[in-house]
DNA sequence: TATTAATATACAGACATACGATATATCGAC
DNA sequence: GTCGATATATCGTATGTCTGTATATTAATA
């Protein structure tokens, strides 16, 4: 229980990297272009961040290499997300909702009072 | 125009400091209370990050000292946020929102599929 | 008065991530 | 067959936060 709660919070790279495979497997420079994609081109993640996240997700067992397809691009190396994956994204998720309503309360609370 | 921006995204220790302010001005160990109460215990700023924390906000301009109220315990240094600072917050808002718009989507695709 | 709890602060080390630069290599298009 | 985009990878450095530890002071209380 509670597995892979230790690794929260996550960095908004390994964020988007995590949410993009949640959707489907995919390689690495595709995950580059999700992130950016789904945060309005606001997370660009270079390829150094990316390729070594990557990695770092894979030792800890939240990614997992995928076997690419017949006839793609011989380059490419896939990555899909694991359950364990799976979980800290929604963990994380919780989390995020959890800021969320502590900040929105403040804001209102806040704007009663000064400005 | 975009101040401040680029101390997005705040840790969760920044990120309650900045709450916790914008609802009213407190002092350090005040502040550690309400991180706690806020996140139902989860958060706990110990001291070392605490105070770590406040003068690099002070540093930043997005925090001030705050005049203590006469009577009070004469040890407590109050702080307040600033307008920078309230700023920050709400830009952090909205990338808290942004994050969680993508990750409640690639949810609920990823679950059509997969498991 | 002795003791404990509350309050405030500083510092050093551990640790991790981001980033830029660089190096290859393949693919598709022209 | 050259060129630009695609694709993966590593290395070193810069940066920044967290944590633990140590130290003080004041307030409360026994």
């Amino acid at each position: 229980m509670e597995k892979g709660k230790d690794m929260l919070p996550l960095t908004e790279a390994f964020y988007y990297i995590l949410v993009a495979l949640y959707v489907e497997p995919s390689h690495g420079y595709g995950i580059m272009q999700e992130a950016e994609r789904m945060s309005g081109g606001r997370v660009k993640i270079g390829a150094g961040t990316l390729y070594t996240a990557l990695n770092t997700l894979l030792g800890r067992g939240v990614i997992d290499n995928y076997p690419v397809p017949e006839g793609t691009d011989s380059r490419r190396k896939m990555y899909a997300i694991t359950d364990e994956g799976r979980a800290v994204v929604r963990a994380e998720i919780s989390r995020l909702e959890e800021l969320l309503k502590s900040g929105k309360q403040a804001l209102s609370i806040g704007e009663e009072r000064g400005t």
